[in-house]
DNA sequence: CAATTGTTTGCATATTATTGCATAATACTG
DNA sequence: CAGTATTATGCAATAATATGCAAACAATTG
């Protein structure tokens, strides 16, 4: 067995359930905890995986908490914001799913743009009445403790009547083989039904996110139009998705 | 189990409830109180979450400058909050306005009451989403900007299918012979609609709105059941309402 | 082919981390 | 202010880790 090959094995454990045992995968590839220990180290050096006591756990999974996005990664949405905003223009009708990238987004607006909002986070929705010129449409429904938005059949039936200019989409994961992926199943209805509700799909991702994947599918990521992360749009992680005629910003 | 995934579970926990018990994550998770003690030690010094005595607390997701500025008459409002929350009980369906008085009465809930409520306010729903036992179903819609609250016709159309048990009706002005009135047709058209979807209407106010009123009319005074206000029942400014058959608190 | 060099692996060892328990101190409750 | 619950602290048992070392292995070179 290959050192690659091992390290591969245990990226793939990792990915799927999220955290993997040290001695677990010792006794999957039939080596000792010390090689799969520096296996893991090195995979933890390169930024694939993050190295615990007792194992390692995916990035996305140590991320996905919401605290811990709004204090550390504040830079990276801010500049994902900040491409974002390149894209409205005045008049234009945006729909604003919920998440802490998002939240920045909405935070960021400038002052004199003009421009319809509609959103089922209450937190985005709030941001967005201290700008002058937007004008904020709450999406109702059943609030999910969790995420904070509205969800159910009211907001889905209310996304009906809308034909958005744009979406920003936030989702949990992405991965280019499964697509944009959450942990929720209420948040996946209401994220299908944004899309539909929208004539062009923005999704801002950190590249953390990128690469990971959960339990429920929002949709292929043919459907995202533009794709925003922090990132330079050259960078090789982001590639692969411009052969999907995906724009990079 | 690992640490870290623990440490997970534990914010996930937080998020989702606001609050946790130190007993509660100690039983989920299998380990001892001392451990899960330890977990909320490094995760409150990691600044995602708030330990406290008996367990941990979120950090507030958001501050809502604008509502924790207003500190006028504080006390009343909570006074009058008291009495209002003697009115509900366990299972029942209950309807907010929105105001600050509401606001206090939303943060005044106890934990332990099982309700849900509707409400087009982004502030009070925010309040809501913080009580465990109480389902939040937030009414969409365009949102004043001055009043914070969804207002027009999706917001009217959503009120229609609803029969709560109780609406808490906050007013800008009350007064004997005009009945209660408000600044802003928006606003009181979607308050005609919440008396509608109740059985109940309950008009908390401060005795400073008592006597004064505004150019539209949301109801007359007899369609109010409860009047509560700070001042005690038998006070001679709320006499001439109890001819009208209107409850006092 | 033998010698050399560098890498990988497993093992032994010392070090460190984690956990639960005991106990004393402190905080909350009525 | 007494009674209870919660917390801080030290300690010991266990588990995990880092480190050095030697054997196994591969690649390269004379």
């Amino acid at each position: 067995m290959l050192k690659e090959e091992r390290k591969q094995i245990i990226l793939n454990e990792v990915r799927i359930h999220n955290r993997v045992l040290l001695n677990d995968i010792a006794e999957l590839v039939s080596v000792s905890v010390d090689t799969v220990r520096r296996d893991i180290k090195e995979l933890h050096d390169e930024r694939k995986l993050k190295k615990v006591h007792g194992g390692a756990i995916s990035l996305g999974f140590y991320n996905h908490n919401a605290q811990e996005k709004e204090v550390y990664s504040i830079e990276k949405k801010s500049l994902i914001a900040k491409k974002a905003i390149q894209l409205l223009k005045n008049g234009q009708v945006v729909l604003f799913s919920g998440g802490t990238t998002n939240l920045e987004l909405a935070k960021e607006l400038p002052a004199s743009l003009a421009i319809t909002c509609f959103t089922p986070s209450i937190a985005i929705a709030n941001q967005l009445l201290s700008k002058n010129n937007v004008e904020v449409i709450l999406i109702g429904g059943k609030l999910s403790k969790d995420s904070q938005i509205a969800v159910g059949g009211t907001a889905i039936n209310m996304l009906a009547d809308i034909k958005a200019d744009v979406c920003f989409l936030g989702t949990n994961s992405i991965d280019f083989e499964h697509g944009l992926t959450e942990f929720d199943w209420e948040i996946v209805e209401i994220k299908k039904a944004m899309i539909r509700a929208s004539r062009k799909v923005v999704a801002p991702v950190i590249s953390e996110k990128l690469n990971s994947y959960r339990r429920y599918k929002i949709c292929n990521i043919e459907e995202v139009d533009v794709l925003i992360t922090e990132l330079d749009p050259e960078d090789k992680a982001l590639l692969k998705f411009k052969d999907k005629n995906i724009s990079i910003l």
